[in-house]
DNA sequence: ATGCAGTCCTGTAAGC
DNA sequence: TGCTTACAGGACTGCA
């Protein structure tokens, strides 16, 4: 569900509640997830305290830090990505989180000093445990998404390395990307879902991206001219930017990270508008199905190859 | 190699 | 009311 502007509200409203906490125990539902979570990082990230939060196009990447027997530091990162329905929130008052909840599947425990232990109200023994500062939980109901511990920086690029994670929009060259669209035939809208050549848009971006720039989502890649790609690159960063700035999308699942819901659905120009007029000529949005995905378009501003009755391709471009 | 369809999972809404 | 079907923001796998 959550596309690059979703992720990076998460990561921002995350980061100044996070920044300097420590983990002191981690829950995990022991359900399968599509990034399987291992108990033992579990333990491993126990004692240690978030130093940053950052994202990497659809990915949330946390670096975490302890001190070292000798003095030195080690660090460890948290990878995850959110999936279709994932909920990465900061909660202040989650006094139970080792108590299953509905569809949470994660739960870090925060406290503000270093100290390990579930939260105890009621034990005034011995050993004071520092108090619990909210917990960090992660709730996916169609568990599409999940977490993975990564040990060194090394390894967190092999891991976008693996993943085939290109450049997000604002990093990627207009002559590299020009030259990718002329090497393939796949629709233009598959393109822009294909994280390995651009990352961090999904598919309500993609549809707005090719509604602002006047392409139809059934062009073939290498039909578009140096200039309308060029126009395409630079509208789906400013798609992006100006969905970051009304803090995501909420459609259905989506919240970010202190758990409230985006607002830039109001501002959505083709996504989920089928049947509707286009704002700018009052033509009527129409929908078809794009590698087994919903694309939404305006006919008028958005000429496009011959279609036949289905909205489709007839012959060639 | 390329591109497409199917698959993972659960919830919701629409249609009969 | 209840059952069935289609669809949902993502990404991997396997097949042609």
């Amino acid at each position: 569900m959550p596309e690059l502007p979703e992720v990076e509200t998460v990561a921002r409203d995350l980061k100044p509640r996070l920044l300097g906490k420590w983990v002191s125990e981690v829950w995990w539902s022991g359900k399968k997830m599509r990034l399987p979570w291992e108990t033992k990082w579990g333990s491993a990230i126990r004692g240690y305290r978030f130093v940053e939060v950052s994202r990497r196009a659809k990915w949330l990447v946390f670096t975490l830090e302890k001190n070292a027997s000798k003095g030195g530091l080690a660090q460890l990162h948290l990878v995850g990505h959110l999936g279709m329905t994932g909920q990465l929130t900061f909660q202040a008052d989650d006094y139970a989180p080792n108590l299953p909840q509905d569809h949470v599947h994660l739960v870090f425990q925060l406290r503000d000093q270093r100290g390990a232990g579930r939260a105890k109200p009621e034990n005034s023994g011995a050993k004071k445990i520092p108090s619990l500062k909210g917990v960090l939980r992660y709730r996916d109901i169609r568990r599409f998404g999940g977490f993975q511990l990564v040990r060194s920086g090394k390894e967190l690029e092999s891991f976008f390395r693996e993943h085939k994670v290109g450049p997000e929009p604002w990093d990627c060259s207009p002559d590299h990307w020009f030259g990718a669209l002329q090497k393939t035939k796949r629709f233009i809208k598959a393109v822009l879902l294909d994280q390995t050549l651009i990352s961090g848009v999904g598919n309500i971006y993609a549809d707005e991206c090719l509604h602002s720039s006047g392409i139809h989502p059934l062009r073939r890649g290498d039909s578009l001219t140096r200039g309308e790609a060029g126009k395409l690159l630079s509208q789906a960063a400013a798609v992006m930017r100006a969905a970051i700035q009304n803090r995501g999308t909420t459609i259905r699942n989506y919240v970010g990270g202190e758990n409230l819901n985006g607002e830039n659905q109001q501002y959505l120009q083709v996504y989920g508008r089928a049947g509707e007029p286009c704002f700018r000529c009052g033509d009527e949005i129409l929908r078809v199905v794009v590698g087994g995905r919903s694309s939404h378009f305006c006919p008028k501003c958005q000429k496009g190859p011959e279609l036949n009755n289905n909205g489709f391709p007839g012959g060639s471009n």
